[in-house]
RNA sequence: GGACGCUUAGCUCAGUUGGUUAGAGCACCUGCCUUACAAGCAGGGGGUCAUAGGUUCGAGUCCUAUAGUGUCCACCA
């Protein structure tokens, strides 16, 4: 027979697993006996390899849909990966310009050509990395969010909306990124602080000395202001109000107005409006009918309205403007100010606040459907854990309108086409000349919305959507609930009336191991296939499964890679020892159960209930702790010593066997390839891969309440013997007088002297449990040591005693308290009285 | 400004509906090469569970307040 090598090695048995799995189809769903399970993979973007973040993620997943597969049912776990509109562009733009190409000038055909190349290349690196981490997706049934499929539903739903009044073009003030040159939506828009200054200016009132002081942060802006405005109540200014203040620079009159967005507690209560420019502004602008001066180019660059400053960019301008403001003795002062800047989220750009005309998703009464289906069990998502659900809540209520158009070429073109004035909008181009396109593409999150049905087949009617729809589980990270999550919620429930999945699982973000997020700059960041060519995937699969309950960030911390090495290790050296004694075993016979194997076998349904309880719950981190402790102290530690004394016997050899068997099982979900490996050199198995195996059922016939007991006394028994020989210094060989006869204790403690009568005067050490007792024999010295060791141990116990002795004359104690729990106290009191007099002999 | 977390051993974290003397890994101390495993085995030390009140027979767990800390959202002339 082959064996197993000495040491767990995870660069041999992981290799060439995958492969087997995926060849033989055991990712594949469609076993239209079973009930269904599905997931699909929160697609990760093509725009380059994957991260930590995303082997946390799918190993979640994974962890799921096998536990799931084992559990019986037809599980879908649907791949795919997200063109990523803005992302990719930027990435490609970037490569392009290294080789000195420009986008423009390339042409939007042969720019696509070269995001598709981009794609190809990305995606190839990506299925790689899924195999590396063991993702057993369902392969046949991948999707791209460009795919023709998600094409037609994306055009279908942009459609529909339109048709219902819930997408709509107008002129707002929206987010830009002056790099990549096209709107953002509201999320995509990432605030940091930045130091930058608060300018004081000189608003002079028309023929006259007297002025305003209007404190900004952009004074470049200034061209583009159309009033000042202050507040109705400000008595500073209330003299102002009416007249004109000149335009420094530009010397133009402007109105000094009142308007409420003015508060006379912020700055110097006196605010320039630049309605083209300021979100406030522009709302400022509508109420008083102001102009809007464009003073900035798409590039952000200053335009023709702004007199000798035309051409500049923003910051070039902020220093001529002041500088020559300054000069104009119209700079009062410049006060240090540290504030939030907003940045595009993909090219890290200053986003600037511009009007322009965009398509939106009017958010009313999506979010309002949102919201009231979360009121019922049976229509709302359920999310783990429960309180981001409150997060989701607070965004929905006050979201505004979505910016969904954008100012690229890679991504869903807009099904809209124009002609003079009129506008049509279509599954196809309109009949007739003239008609031009909309140039734009869609929020790539919009067609991610839709992922969970489109991947399906939506808008057919396939089978796979009646079937799989709608999903029972979602796993992504805190980070993106606005962006996607929420997304797929009101999209699913508006377009198909139901949700999207049951569940919703959310973890949270890896974070390096001095608490701060990963990143490039920082040069922090832990590549996961590093770890994996260090530890082996199941390391860390495991260790990021179980390490904390999802919600929570996760600190990454090396020596717990370490740590799980070890423990995989362990459950190899035990296997190793199993099977090199179940070799021959060819079937399982439970005929005379020992009190170990009674015991083993009850701690071990026990085990598979309660594991089965925390995975349904996606409990991970206590399943780990409760399958380690078992697995460890129960198993490893315990039985399989005890199995050495009864190397010979049928019924422990399959005790052994049962036993492992299922802990493979268990495990398999977050150590794939390891229990894989030792599966497969079971002499029982049920399944050609453990992979197809079912998962351990609760055996209730394999617990013995009683047996259990006794074997958790010898344990104690074991441990307090022990105990008391290393706390004393015992050599191994002193005598010892026993009143039993149980084998396995004698054993374990190799209690093999006899005792002669001369000896029994020397000084003795009594370890003592209910049915068993045993007297060490050693002569020695007490020294100071012992001495203040054993007046702690008398002070301990007294306290302890005291307060279960208070404890139990209270009556309000004994009356209301569950028995059993009262009960205990009363044993433990016994207990304690009876050690505390040993130890004062 | 609003919301949501977190604070438990030296470090990183568990701790389910309130119920034994609060657990694990790593680190630390002592003793062991006991033929599955020295990346191991056996044993041990280490915590007034952030603070102050409250509810309860009983609080790490529930309630209130405070402090520190983190994240998200909004605002930021």
């Amino acid at each position: 027979m082959e064996e197993l090598e000495k040491k767990y090695n995870p660069s041999i048995i992981e290799k060439d697993k995958y492969n087997i799995w995926k060849s033989k189809g055991y990712f594949t769903a469609g076993d239209k006996s079973k009930n269904t399970f599905s997931i699909v993979i929160p697609p990760p973007n093509v725009t380059g390899v994957l991260h930590i973040g995303h082997a946390y993620d799918v190993s979640i997943q994974d962890a799921i849909v096998r536990y799931k597969r084992m559990m019986g049912f037809d599980t879908l776990w649907l791949p795919g990966m997200d063109h990523a509109a803005i992302a990719t562009e930027a990435k490609v733009v970037q490569k392009l310009k290294n080789q000195g190409i420009n986008k423009y000038e390339l042409g939007r055909e042969k720019f696509l050509d070269a995001c598709w190349d981009w794609t190809k290349e990305h995606a190839d690196v990506i299925r790689s990395q899924w195999a590396a981490l063991g993702v057993s997706v369902d392969y046949t049934r991948e999707r791209f969010t460009l795919d023709e499929g998600l094409n037609k539903a994306v055009t279908k739903v942009f459609v529909e909306y339109y048709n219902e009044g819930l997408i709509y073009r107008g002129e707002k003030m929206i987010n830009w990124d002056p790099v990549a040159q096209t709107a953002l939506s509201n999320e995509e828009v990432v605030y940091s602080e930045e130091q930058s200054a608060f300018y004081h200016l000189k608003y002079k009132l028309e023929d006259s000395e007297e002025f305003i002081d209007v404190a900004t942060t952009r004074p470049e802006t200034l061209f583009g202001d159309t009033a000042v405005a202050v507040n109705e109540e400000d008595e500073r200014y209330k003299s102002f109000v009416g007249k004109n203040v000149i335009l420094p620079i530009l010397n133009k009159p402007i109105p000094v107005i009142t308007d409420e967005h003015a508060d006379m507690t912020k700055g110097t209560g006196a605010v320039k409006i630049t309605p083209a420019h300021d979100p406030n502004d522009f709302e400022v602008g509508n109420r008083h009918n102001l102009e809007r001066i464009v003073i900035l180019n798409d590039d952000a660059t200053l335009n023709e309205n702004c007199s000798k400053f035309a051409g500049m960019t923003r910051e070039e301008a902020r220093v001529a403007v002041v500088k020559e403001l300054e000069d104009l003795g119209l700079l009062i002062k410049t006060e240090p100010l540290t504030h939030e800047v907003g940045h595009s989220e993909r090219t890290g750009a200053m986003v600037e606040p511009m009007i322009k005309e965009q398509w939106f998703v009017d958010m009313k009464g999506l979010s309002k459907k949102l919201i009231d289906l979360q009121k019922s069990d049976d229509t709302k998502v359920h999310f783990v854990p429960k309180r981001f659900e409150n997060n989701l809540f607070a965004w929905m209520r006050d979201c505004r309108d979505w910016c969904i158009s954008r100012q690229l070429w890679w991504g869903h073109q807009i099904p809209a086409w124009y002609k003079d004035d009129e506008i049509y909008v279509g599954m196809d181009a309109p009949e007739g000349d003239g008609w031009q396109r909309d140039n734009d593409v869609l929020d790539t999150w919009f067609s991610s919305a839709l992922w969970p049905f489109s991947t399906l087949g939506w808008p057919l009617q396939t089978d796979d959507l009646k079937r799989y729809f709608p999903t029972d589980c979602l796993v992504t990270g805190y980070d993106i609930i606005f962006f996607w999550v929420s997304r797929m919620m009101f999209q699913s429930e508006h377009i198909l009336g139901v949700r999207p999945f049951k569940d919703c699982v959310i973890h949270g973000l890896v974070r390096a191991a001095d608490g701060r997020k990963m990143s490039k700059s920082l040069g922090n960041g832990i590549d996961p296939f590093d770890m994996i060519e260090k530890y082996g995937v199941d390391a860390l699969r495991y260790y990021l499964n179980t390490d904390c309950a999802f919600g929570t960030d996760l600190r990454f911390d090396e020596t717990k890679m370490t740590s799980t090495w070890n423990y995989i290790n362990k459950i190899w050296n035990a296997s190793r020892f199993v099977l090199l004694n179940i070799a021959d075993l060819d079937e399982l016979t439970f005929d005379n159960l020992s009190e170990e194997d009674k015991w083993i076998l009850t701690k071990y349904e026990n085990i598979v209930k309660s594991s089965i309880a925390h995975m349904d719950k996606y409990e991970f981190n206590l399943f780990g702790s409760e399958t380690y402790e078992f697995i460890y102290d129960d198993f490893c530690s315990n039985y399989i010593e005890f199995s050495k004394f009864n190397s010979e016997s049928k019924t422990t050899k399959s005790v052994l066997c049962y036993v492992l068997t299922g802990i493979l099982k268990m495990l398999h979900p977050f150590m794939p390839f390891v229990t894989e490996e030792i599966y497969q050199f079971l002499p029982i198995k049920d399944a050609e891969s453990i992979m197809i195996s079912s998962y351990p059922k609760y055996n209730k016939e394999y617990v013995f309440k009683d047996a259990y007991k006794v074997v958790e006394e010898k344990i104690n028994f074991i441990k307090s013997f022990r105990n008391i020989k290393t706390e004393n210094n015992i050599p191994k060989d002193a005598k010892v007088l026993i009143n039993f006869d149980d084998e396995i204790i004698i054993k374990m403690l190799k209690l093999s002297d006899v005792i002669t009568k001369e000896e029994l005067n020397i000084k003795s050490y009594k370890v003592e449990s209910s049915n068993y007792k045993a007297i060490i024999f050693y002569e020695k010295e007490e020294s100071q040591e012992d001495i203040e060791f054993k007046e702690k141990q008398i002070n301990d116990l007294k306290a302890s005693i005291e307060r279960r002795e208070k404890l139990l004359s209270n009556e309000n104690y004994v009356n209301k308290a569950p028995a059993n729990i009262v009960e205990m106290d009363r044993k433990k009191l016994e207990e304690e009285k009876i050690k505390l007099e040993e130890l004062k002999k």
